[in-house]
Formats: structure tokens, sequence, C-alpha cells
RNA sequence: GCCCACAUAGCUCAGUAGGUAGAGCACGUUCUUGGUAAGAACGGGGUCAUCAGUUCGAAUCUGAUUGUGGGCUCCA
């Protein structure tokens, strides 16, 4: 335990040294640099500069030789002690150095140099730059002083440091692994959806491929909601705009709405959430205690602004449809509520071949609506909801949107990358706003408890993420096509066609290649979509009456009956495995 | 939205001293009827993102616009 704190914090001393000669380099090159941060980060480090002209990626193999020559000087860092007046004397041609200065309190500053170039610095640091064995500078990059969009804009400059040039090729490598299962590449040479230039930005077109496998997660996830008994219901995509300033989205979201449309001299809004409609159709007459908790849900489809540098492929988009939902209990049904979403969430998040997770329960923020007693015991609540179900969590302290506490759920895929997941939100507002009430035993109205609640987050997002997670070769109940069927020859399409239909009765998506081209060349073509199954019919199987699979792993199943193959897929299919 | 880069055929990409576009794959036709990751020939297909400008002449130079990519910020 103690040599992987080692480990990490010698890793952490390499990157950051390195980042010290790559400021050390740039500051040669350009003498009048302004030097912002630079950090070690994960898989290496980034420095911040202002420069007197934009850098290009030209620039990189003049900086690494730079660096190289600051390498095998081998330079030993020094760390010293220095008072505030010296540091700001210093650093007095360094603005942003000089604001890091008067940031600190302490009386006593460090700072690390290393040949003739002076950093502001706690360190730690390698013995010398000779220390530093494997680096490499990737990208450069704009990127706000202190990650605020209203200060100036630095340029950074990122690279990779590892303790080994092995290390450092193994991590390259599997970034061109993780490249290779981008969910825009993949959903361009699978031909899942594409989005146009003429429709606009973030506008998402599902292709055949891909709304098979939107199709087939939103039965799942019907049946699933049917399962628990949520009511399922539809809702329209514009609102008049007075509905919005009722709930306070006008107000608190304006950035994100789209213009009003004027319809009979009335203003309506293009949705951005389903929750008010979900809302009126509570309210469509008086709800009793004893119909509690109601559970509407909805794939809604909404339409936020998204600034343009966010947009991205399938996950980050401006019409989306969320798997919502929103529950309507009694105070006292919050915990089992959170409870029975925490287990469906989960059971989602499984059936996707989705193991590693962390949850984070977000806290009353600064500004907040409702009450600090309500505050208290809804996040109680959600806490003791996640004990009883032995889920893990860390607490993200003033985190909570400003309407009430939340859990949040990230998921890892098959890369490691986390992914926004499930999301569990109460809401203290939107009751307040709309007059949100059952009438209890007691024959009053009481203050519904409300729960905003996603599953997959979005369709899209979930798309893009299974996308990748998957690497394109779905598992055969995803699959956009499940069987292809690969006659050898013309002479064999009848019995491709007659499998195929046999196949397709029990609904499975099976496809004959009815082109003119070889064996090899058709199953290059189905491996190349990733097609699970391939079944190659010639006279031996016609003769037997077989078939002969080839699953996309390669292995084969020679010689097996029609009835044989189709326990088989359909017993993947129902048990949704690969 | 901000910084930088990029934009050529459906896809991946060539095309630098500015002289009206090219390959592979894909697609179509024909030949081939093939047994587990590319059979062959021929053919169709591009106002070189858009709009201006410089020039006798622009895919190529300049500017603007739109879009995309990597970041920043933000987020389902």
């Amino acid at each position: 335990m103690n040599q992987e704190i080692d480990k990490n914090s010698e890793i952490e001393a390499i990157r950051h040294s390195t980042a010290h000669v790559m400021a050390e380099a740039v500051s040669s090159i350009f003498p009048d640099a302004k030097l912002g941060i630079g950090p070690a980060i994960e898989n290496g480090f980034y420095y911040d500069f202002d420069l007197p002209r934009p850098l290009t990626p030209d620039d990189l193999p003049a900086i690494t030789t730079k660096m190289k020559e600051i390498i095998k000087a081998n330079k030993p860092f020094i760390q010293k002690n220095i008072s505030r007046e010296q540091a700001l004397d210093l650093f007095h041609d360094q603005p942003y150095k000089l604001e890091l200065i008067n940031d600190i309190p302490d009386e006593t500053l460090s700072i690390y140099s290393h040949g003739n170039f002076v950093d502001l610095c706690r360190g730690p640091h390698l013995p010398s730059t000779g220390k530093i064995k494997a680096f490499k500078l990737t990208t450069i990059a704009g990127a706000y002083w202190k990650g605020c969009e209203h200060n100036s804009m630095l340029q950074r400059i990122y690279g990779l440091a590892f303790p080994s040039r092995l290390e450092l090729e193994e991590y390259v490598k599997k970034v061109e692994e993780a490249a290779k299962r981008d969910h825009r590449k993949l959903g361009k040479d699978l031909d899942l959806y594409s989005i146009y230039d003429e429709a606009g930005p973030g506008l998402v077109c599902w292709h055949p491929d891909g709304a098979v496998i939107r199709r087939t997660i939103e039965d799942f996830w019907k049946r699933e909601h049917d399962m628990r008994r949520y009511s399922i219901i539809y809702t329209p995509h514009i609102a008049k705009l007075n509905m919005w300033k009722t709930s306070g989205h006008w107000d608190f979201y304006r950035d994100y709405l789209y213009s009003p449309m004027v319809i009979d001299e009335e203003e309506y809004l293009l949705k951005p959430m389903n929750c008010l409609y979900h809302i009126l159709i509570y309210n469509s007459r008086k709800r009793s205690y004893r119909e509690l908790p109601l559970r509407f849900a909805e794939l809604g489809t909404v339409y936020r602004y998204e600034p343009s540098g966010t947009l991205h492929g399938m996950s980050r988009v401006r019409g989306f449809t969320q798997d919502d939902s929103h529950i309507f209990c009694r105070y006292s049904q919050l915990e089992k509520e959170t409870v029975q979403v925490l287990d469906l969430a989960m059971y989602m998040i499984n059936t996707f071949g989705f193991e590693k997770y962390q949850v984070k329960l977000s806290t009353r923020p600064e500004k907040f609506a409702g009450s600090d007693e309500m505050w208290q015991n809804a996040t109680d609540t959600l806490k003791k909801a996640l004990e009883i179900k032995n889920i893990a969590y860390e607490v993200d302290p003033g985190e909570g949107v400003f309407y009430g506490p939340k859990i949040d759920i990230k998921f890892e895929d098959a890369m490691n990358r986390a992914w926004q997941g499930p999301t569990i939100q109460v809401d203290f507002n939107l009751p307040q706003r709309f007059n949100v009430t059952y009438t209890g035993e007691d024959g009053q109205e009481h203050p519904v408890a409300m729960i905003h609640r996603t599953v997959l987050g979005s369709m899209e997002r979930f798309m893009a993420c299974i996308t990748e997670h998957y690497g394109g070769s779905f598992p055969v109940w995803l699959a956009p096509v499940q069987v292809q069927v690969i006659p050898v020859a013309d002479r064999h399409l009848d019995y491709a066609k007659k499998i195929e239909a046999d196949l397709r009765k029990e609904l499975l998506r099976a496809i004959v290649d009815t082109s003119s081209s070889t064996v090899n060349h058709k199953i290059r073509g189905a491996q190349m979509k990733k097609v699970p199954c391939m079944l190659i019919l010639g006279d031996k199987e016609i003769a037997a009456g077989t078939v002969s699979v080839r699953w996309r792993s390669g292995e084969q199943d020679n010689n097996i009956t029609i009835d044989k193959l189709l326990k088989i897929l359909l017993d993947t299919v129902s048990q949704q495995t690969s």
C-alpha cells in the first residue's frame, strides 16, 4: 500500500517536473511568455501560457527539442523557501504568478528552480531533469485563466509523461484503441446515425440500424417500467411560455432555452424538460393518499440550447430523448421509492454490462428552495436508501441543485471511462409552485414529495456510451443484424431465404446476403458490420438440412440443426448476453 | 460561447512554386458460382463547405460565414 503511494507520488513528480521543463523550453523560445499554472494530471501534465502569438501544432517539435536539451543537461531541481516580499519581487514581471502569490495566505512561499528557470511551486519534484525518461507533447488548447470564462484565454500545452518509454507507448496504444471505439467513428462505419449541417448541429438522425438498437432498448425499458408499476405517458413538445415562467425555468435556465415562438398571439416554448407536463397530469384531478405513489414515466424528447463548442457526436446534443420519470409520493414513502429507483437503476446498468460505478450524494447548495428541515430530512432519506441498498457513496457537499438533494451514479465503460448514468433528484420547488398536493387520511391537502429521475440519461448519450463500451460489437439482443445468412453460391439462395424466414418468424433479425461475391467477401462484410452470427450455407448444409455457424469471434459451430440454432439464439437474446 | 486547428467523390485520403481534380473502398453493369476476413473487367459519381476578394486564371492566396475536431466552460 505504501509502495503504491510512493509510486503514485513519484509519477506525479515526474509529470510535474516535466511541466516545469516545458515551461522553461517555452520561456526560452518566447522570452515574453507569461506563465500560468502547470500541474500534473492523469497521464501527464499541462502548462498554461500567455504568449505574444498563437501556438500551432508546428511549434511542438521545437519545444520538444528544447525540452530534450534541458533533460540531457540534467539540471538539479532545487527547492527554496522565500518570503512573500522576495516572491513578489522575483515574479514582478509575471502577472499570473503575482495573482497566485496574492491568493496564498502563507508568509513563506516555496519555489523550485532548475538551471535558470524558477517557478512558484510546492513540489515535489525529481532530483534533476535527467530523471525524466518518457514524455510526449500532445495537443495545444485554449483554457481560461483559473478556469473561469470571464478571465483571459491562455494557451495550454498538454503532454504525456511516464516513468518509462514502455509505459508511454502502452498508453498511446490505449488512446488509439479508444479512438477506434469512438461512437462518432463507429456511428459512421456501422451506419447508426448522422447529424446534418443542413439541419443543424446537435440534431441527431437515427439511421435504421441505430434505430433498431434504440427501439430494443426502449422496449426493454418499457417492459421494466411496466413491471415496476410505472405509468408510461406521452406529452407534447411545446407548451405556453407562461408555464415555464411559473416553474421558474424561464428565470433559471433561460440560457439553455430556445426563443419562444408565437402561436395565435401566445408565446410557446420548445420544452427543455418533461416535468411540467407530468405535473399537469398529476394535477388533472384531486389525488388521494391511497393512489400514491404515482410514477409517471416518459421517453420524452426535449430541446436545450447547448453552446456550440460543447456539442459532441451523440453524447452532447441539442435535441434528445430522456428516459424520464417523475414520482409523486408522500414524504413517508420517499425512502422506499428511492430504494426502488436504485434497484431499477442498478439492474439496468448491469444489464448493459457495466460493472464499476461511483455514487455521489449532493447536498444543499448556497442558494436553495425549501427549508433547512426539508433538506435535512430528504438528504437523510437518500442516505438511508443508499445504505439499505448497500451502495457505497461519497457526499458532494453543496453540489445539489437548488431545488433539492440528489444522487448521481457514474458508471465505467470497458475502457474505464466514466459516464453520467442514473440520477435521482428530490424537488421541493415545483410542487410548491404548482401546488401539487394530495388529500390525506385527515381530509386535508398535503404537499407531495416529488422525485425526478432518469436511468439511462438520454437515448442519444446512452447510445454513444454503449457503442463505445461494446466497441460496436453489440450483444446479440441489441445487434441491428443478428444473423447474416451467406449462401455459398446462387443455387443455395432458396435455402438461405428459407432459413432467413425461419429466423424472422422468431423475430430474429436475419438477412440473406444476395450479392454475387465470394464467400470470403461476404464473410468479410458481415465481420466488418460486427454481425454476431453468420450462417454459411452450401451443398453440404442443404443435403443435411443443417446450417454452419461462424460466430463474430471466429468460433465455428458446423452442421447444427435450425432448431438448435434457434434455441441458442433465442436463449442468448432472452438472457441479454453477448 | 471562448482559444487553436481543420473542411477535396457515400467513406478513408492524395493533390505546395495558383493553370478548370485523383486513388482505394463503397455503388452500378457484365463475367465469375466461389466453403470461413477483399475474384476480375468496365462504368457512374465531385460548382474541391458557403459567400466575397486578389489574379488573365483559385481546391491552392486573403477575409467573412457555416460546420467539424482538440481543449476551456457547461451538461442528460
